[in-house]
DNA sequence: GCGTCCAGGTCTACC
DNA sequence: GGTAGACCTGGACGC
């Protein structure tokens, strides 16, 4: 018998548009289950032994079944509040969208929450892998970390590779064997700070600073540029950057300038009156399709 | 089958 | 502060 944990959850949480709320649900270890709207996740205890643990809606609540029993429930139920951001407020984004006709939808249905993972950590090397490359290749070197760095549950299936992990091989694995490319030096260097205590990501999430004091260490990380750190942003719960890449830029001349290119300061204009929700309103706006 | 282009960009050198 | 050119890889596309 798995044991299972449930989460309650306000009544402005939607699970579906939490889950597909970007491309994170299909990058290992996430694995999503479309037909049954359910995503599994592999999780880790505080002392490194993973387990798989299926999470779904039921009943306007979160079912969580985990693998086995020995497991840290309250850090298990701590990471898929996060994972799902269930403690997030968007009330004043919401309002903000309820003032436009076409944007009602974002309320209405709950959207704007990202899903992301349980450590910034994992965010971070996930976003650096989404640079410059195809989605398919983004998923490749996610899996391959996952499937060559990670540890193994009981099943088989493979946690997210920790900061140790990825510092134990050199650029050559993360370029040969993890299909890197010019991203090698970068994973195999980020690994090696975080492990010496140069770089604490997870101090990102409860940061004082000023959001652009805040990109600004961001970008110290090698292979983080302004589309990735204003991405790592929105993942922390900051949306005050646009976090503009090939695909945003192309829905938004599709949508609202009659598919003609523009500059990045008109779309910037564009979401001005969204202030410090801009980020998540452009976000919002490209992908009410999904939903 | 092969060559070219580009994708959920960033870094470095140079001005 | 701004910009050109280089950078890995895999998939789509044209021929």
């Amino acid at each position: 018998m798995r044991p299972e944990f449930y989460l309650e959850v306000s009544s402005d949480f939607n699970f579906k548009t939490a889950v597909y709320s970007h491309g994170w649900c299909d990058l290992a270890p996430f694995r999503f289950d479309i037909d049954n709207w359910r995503i599994n996740y592999v999780f880790s205890d505080p002392d490194g032994r993973p387990f798989d643990a299926l999470i779904e809606s039921v009943d306007a609540r979160i079912r969580i079944l985990a693998e086995r029993g020995d497991i840290d429930a309250e850090k298990l139920l701590r990471d898929t509040r996060h994972i799902l951001r269930l403690d997030d407020d968007l009330t004043p984004f919401y309002r903000l969208t309820d003032r436009e006709k076409r944007l009602r939808w974002v309320c209405a249905m709950s959207a704007g929450r990202l899903l992301r993972s349980p450590s910034v950590f994992e965010d971070l090397v996930k976003t650096i892998c989404t640079t410059n490359c195809s989605w398919s290749l983004t998923k490749i070197m996610v899996g391959n970390l996952v499937e060559k760095l990670g540890t193994p549950t009981a099943n088989g299936l493979r946690a997210f590779p920790t900061a140790d992990a990825m510092a134990s091989v050199d650029e050559g694995f993360y370029r040969n064997e993890i299909k890197a490319g010019y991203r090698a030096p970068y994973f195999a260097e980020l690994a090696r700070k975080v492990v010496n205590g140069d770089v604490d990501p997870e101090t990102w999430l409860v940061s004082d600073l000023p959001t652009t004091e805040l990109k600004k260490e961001m970008k110290k990380i090698k292979g983080v540029g302004d589309y990735a750190a204003e991405n790592l942003l929105k993942l922390v719960g900051r949306y005050d950057g646009l976090a503009l890449d090939s695909w945003l830029r192309s829905q938004f001349y599709k949508k609202h300038n009659r598919g003609e290119v523009c500059d990045d300061k008109s779309i910037a204009v564009f979401y001005e009156k969204f202030g410090r929700w801009r980020g998540l309103a452009i976000w919002c706006d490209m992908t009410e399709k999904w939903h």
